[in-house]
DNA sequence: TTATTTGAGTTGCTTTATGCAACTAAATTT
DNA sequence: AAATTTAGTTGCATAAAGCAACTCAAATAA
């Protein structure tokens, strides 16, 4: 039967988990976002498996979040780069570190800051706010079926119009 | 040996996913961002196996990321309630499905739209910006050590300033 | 009062994933 | 010609996920 998959359920966020919900998957993707590019980088880096390592590498091509490049420079040699799909992954990076800057290692044991190159200065968290950047919560939300929802997206949304 | 585990790993990224990063995992906290708290609910709009969607609620449980209560109505009944820790994965949720409406399924063919429910207005997908807001990409970020930094980060952010 | 139903699991078995070590292959360097 | 480097593949052991059947406690129905 194998793992049951995400890919067609007609949400957001398990058509991201499709892509990125695997073992390892994000973490391969942070470190190219650090500038890893080779097989072997990322395999030194992270300690990773090399069949696994491979494995990954491979879905990310096909999701299109890397590209492959024969950098054709001596011997077998490629890079994987971040394509722009790829590079969008920055907010959800972003959200997965405050979180646990936050909530795991607390406010003032943070293992990375990260800042803005130019002035040096943090970046703020990520907010979740209404069109005029006033903070919202769950209970301020409401989710209501767009232009590419199912007959079963509907009638959830009905039944749960929260 | 089991799994590579990310727990001691000192990174943001890492210890976020050791939280959340099996599977199924991040879509029982998306149901529950949508009112879900039940066992029963939960099994069957995942369609998960009992024992798996046992295992996940417990780690949540342990992360404190949910909390159990039992309600006492009628034979064995519990909640499983969204804690602090658990809302403040908002940000987290709606950056994969920001991500995915873009690169997935495309504008225009969103399965679901949020919305703020005073204003019935869309909320804002998320960016990371500067601290007057203006928005960055990767390459104008720099990440430095931070006050929890163990050796090893030390040494990999002097080596890759990026 | 016994039988049935409901919610919330647990147990056992099968199929995938992951981890690990050894091996391959192409081009380069010694 | 032999050794090295990079980027894998293959084979085997263990852990995780899927599935069905079973448990257990309390309420409800017959």
């Amino acid at each position: 039967m194998g793992r049951t998959r995400f890919a067609d359920m007609n949400c957001g966020i398990a058509q991201a988990l499709e892509a990125l919900g695997d073992w390892w998957t994000l973490l391969i993707v942070r470190d190219a976002f650090f500038g890893v590019r080779r097989f072997g980088d990322f395999e030194a880096d992270l300690g990773i498996a090399k069949n696994v390592l491979a494995n990954r590498l491979e879905r990310l091509v096909d999701h299109a979040i890397f590209e492959k490049v024969d950098v054709g420079e001596a011997g077998p040699r490629f890079e994987y780069r971040l394509t722009a799909k790829g590079e969008a992954l920055l907010p959800l990076l972003t959200a997965l570190r405050d979180w646990s800057d936050e909530w795991v290692f607390g406010r003032g044991h943070e293992p990375v800051i990260v800042k803005d190159r130019r002035t040096r200065r943090r970046i703020p968290k990520l907010r979740v706010t209404d069109a005029d950047g006033h903070p919202l919560t769950r209970r301020d939300l409401r989710s209501e079926p767009g232009p590419g929802a199912s007959r079963e997206t509907r009638e959830r949304l009905a039944q749960r119009p929260r």
